[in-house]
DNA sequence: GGCCGCTAGTCTGCATGCAGTCAGGGCCAT
DNA sequence: ATGGCCCTGACTGCATGCAGACTAGCGGCC
């Protein structure tokens, strides 16, 4: 069985600050050091010196630096002088304040999905990512099902055309990434999930926004409820 | 009459990333750059090279970068490499997408604010500001109620609870600022805004959760559409 | 033995140097 | 006149140097 908390790395905030488009040392270290945290390379509290950094990804200090800022004004880590970075540890209460959040985001982004309405070829990506995770269930595969639960997602934060929305949902999304997978088999099979995710498309495609909200807006706090009861249930304090 | 675009710096989101307490080059150039910007001093589309800054603010190019890669991930900012950094203009579609947010996030701050109850003095706080602002309606002092508004809702989402709500919001406030003080006195007094404000704290100490959310939520509407419409019909397309 | 102070070593914050890249202008050709 | 191409100057991205600040370790004193 493979580990959980090593997962599938969800890129689903990860974007570039400058407009160019060549590859910078900067944008690298952003993103490696975002993947190597999101895949549990670099556990909860882990520590590390900008020097140190600097020479694991072959780059000076400077880079470095510019991408730890990025990753602190995220919240993923910790800048702490003379201690290098930290990748801070998510409590329950942290997990608390992360769902609330996306409660609050996420149903909105259902709401104005259903007003908008959908584009040709969005409903069919929507309903194919539904599908795959009931495939998935019935597979048993949980990682699979949690990729294409994460991709429903953000699917809906993408069509409802607010990009500071989408971005929102995306860096929190991550910020969750650890909790979720490390709750992954501690939960009930996601049977109900499945049956909201296909009755918010429904709402969608009827145009009941209040009620795609409400839906999702329910559907977002079981999980969080779910999330957070698991990991103090289980003493997972210091994720 | 004093020119509204050049308005009380508004500083509600502005902190350091690092956690040392001694005076940083790169934390003054964040909040100087910030405040000129909420100043309308550096006004949207207003360009300046990263030397041309340094200069300005007598310090070297690297705490520049490093403030500057801040303002761009807060979306305050846009650095287009060659062309320095770029005060973001922003548009009615932009406001509107702002809103949204604040929308969903505010509503959920009263929501949370409702149901934990307020602590001592934290009532009498919002009441003060909740005062202030029908005092500063009687005396038609414009900035003074906005003033007093920002306050009332930077102590409500303080008094949620949850630390990353409080900057998230404080955040798009900041963005929305430009705005909000060039539509000061294009709109009609804003006295059902402080009816809303009052009908708030009351559902907040009466515990109606579900009430507070609902309210504050029709009420930051409102403030939406009024400020987006007015956007529009003045033809202020890039603040 | 514990606590406080000193010191040494190191990590950071910032300045600066350098080379690559790109924007913008001028010139030539059509 | 207009379009395209080349060239040049400059701005950036990154490496590196340096001084100051702070931590941690050790020793002395209570």
């Amino acid at each position: 069985m493979p580990d959980d908390t090593t997962a599938p790395a969800g890129t689903a905030g990860t974007r570039p600050v400058r407009s160019g488009n060549r590859l910078l040392n900067a944008d690298r270290a952003y993103a490696e050091v975002k993947r190597r945290i999101l895949d549990n390379e670099m556990p909860a509290g882990y520590q590390i010196l900008e020097q140190e950094l600097a020479e694991l990804l072959q780059m000076s200090r400077t880079p470095v630096r510019e991408a730890m800022i990025r990753l602190a004004e995220e919240g993923m880590v910790e800048i702490r002088p003379r201690h290098g970075l930290r990748v801070l540890p998510l409590s329950a209460v942290d997990m608390q304040e992360i769902y609330h959040i996306l409660i609050a985001l996420e149903s909105s982004a259902a709401q104005l999905v259903a007003e908008r309405g959908l584009q040709d070829g969005q409903l069919a990506q929507l309903r194919s990512a539904v599908t795959d995770m009931d495939r998935a269930l019935d597979d048993d595969d949980l990682r699979a099902w949690a990729a294409a639960d994460e991709r429903f997602h953000m699917l809906l934060v993408e069509f409802c055309g607010n990009a500071r929305l989408r971005a929102l949902v995306g860096t929190f999304w991550d910020q969750s990434h650890r909790a979720r997978m490390a709750t992954l088999r501690l939960r009930p099979k996601p049977v109900d999930s499945n049956k909201d995710h296909a009755a918010v498309v429904d709402a969608i495609t009827r145009g009941d926004a209040e009620a795609a909200r409400e839906i999702h807006r329910q559907h977002r706090i079981r999980a969080g409820q779910m999330l957070v009861s698991l990991l103090k249930e289980h003493g997972l304090t210091q994720l």
